[in-house]
DNA sequence: GACGCATATGCGTCAATGTGCATATGGGGT
DNA sequence: ACCCCATATGCACATTGACGCATATGCGTC
């Protein structure tokens, strides 16, 4: 149930609706852990059921009425009670991997392309973690309660930048197959190559 | 279908039981795509079913018989059209994180106990790849198609680096907060917090 | 006026995954 | 004798996830 605890995680800050929740899975949280809006509704109906949370509507005009979620102490103990259990190792599964894997029977050209587009996407995480990290974390004191998300971004920035440099060497090596048959050790990365 | 496909990825090089490929995916190729080997054979028929790949089996005296499985050309196919394809992004899916995230509302011992574990795990896996590293990648020529595994290797290898350096800080943090109520700005990681 | 977009909530279905259990045998430790 | 481990295969059930679709309203734009 563990996008029922990232659920009540959100809710120790403060009540939100399922569609708050749905741009926090978006955007802060979501940076280490997917969904979409329909799995979070689905996960609160079932929160609600086991009173861990519990639903006040809010009338709205000119927009549908909308729900907001509040921890209820139970809710809270049961985050808590989690939190306190030791964590299962974080489940990786990446695609491009596994191609890279078995390139020997694959096409390069593809698998380069692949790897281009994700060159840009690390880069544009890392640029939006740097600009958090200036804005909110402006490297003055910080209160205990967010020193997790200061450090959730530091790993994230550091993820980022690490891959962002792997995918420049990965692309240069690629080419070397594509372009000849025989292959040199890696070269360290250029930096011009996606230019 | 991503774990039929990563065991396709496994069945181009050569061969395997379904034993095998838990083993494989318990080493190599696990550390980017988690399986057990329920999974796996269940995945095995199917893929036999869709005629990708044929199961021939071999007598054994002492211990249970077993099932080699062999790519077909349909197979072979199949996985190099699917490689061509553009990958889905990795998926990140992180329980300590989420703990670290709602830190406010959780006790910090456990956590840094977790983030004890992942450090020597960490520095477990950074060993283990620089062995590999050392031991098939010696340095010289690599063929084009163990190219993927060499990369696969390097990237691995600065993740559990990093993420392990990260760990050290996050401990250092965490203690910060637990020993008493006000935190400073992170210092730069002391490299003695493991001993 | 038609269309897309943001707000706001949800259902239904099927594929993929995770977890526990079952079965069979031989070898080594206690 | 008993138990655990390695070898080797697999089923059944439950949860999670991906994807399409539905509903309702107001605002801006083409």
């Amino acid at each position: 149930m563990a996008l029922g605890d990232a659920i009540l995680a959100c809710l120790t800050e403060h009540p939100m609706t399922g569609y708050e929740l749905a741009k926090t899975f978006d955007s802060s949280i979501g940076f280490f852990w997917k969904t979409d809006h329909q799995q979070i509704y689905r996960e609160l109906s079932r929160l609600r059921d086991r009173g861990y949370i519990q639903g006040r509507e809010v009338v709205q005009t000119g927009k549908p009425n909308k729900l907001v979620y509040t921890l209820t102490p139970e809710g809270r103990a049961a985050f808590r009670s989690w939190a306190a259990r030791p964590s299962t190792p974080a489940s990786v599964k990446d695609d491009l991997l596994v191609r890279l894997y078995a390139l020997g029977a694959a096409d390069i050209a593809p698998i380069r392309a692949d790897l281009m587009a994700r060159l840009e996407h690390h880069r544009d995480r890392a640029e939006r973690y740097d600009r958090i990290l200036k804005k909110h974390y402006a490297d003055g004191s910080v209160a205990p309660a967010d020193m997790g998300k200061l450090l959730n971004l530091r790993l994230g920035l550091r993820h980022e930048r690490m891959v962002a440099e792997w995918c420049e060497e990965a692309i240069t090596a690629l080419s070397a197959i594509s372009n000849s048959g025989s292959v040199r050790p890696l070269d360290p990365p250029s930096r011009e190559t996606a230019g």
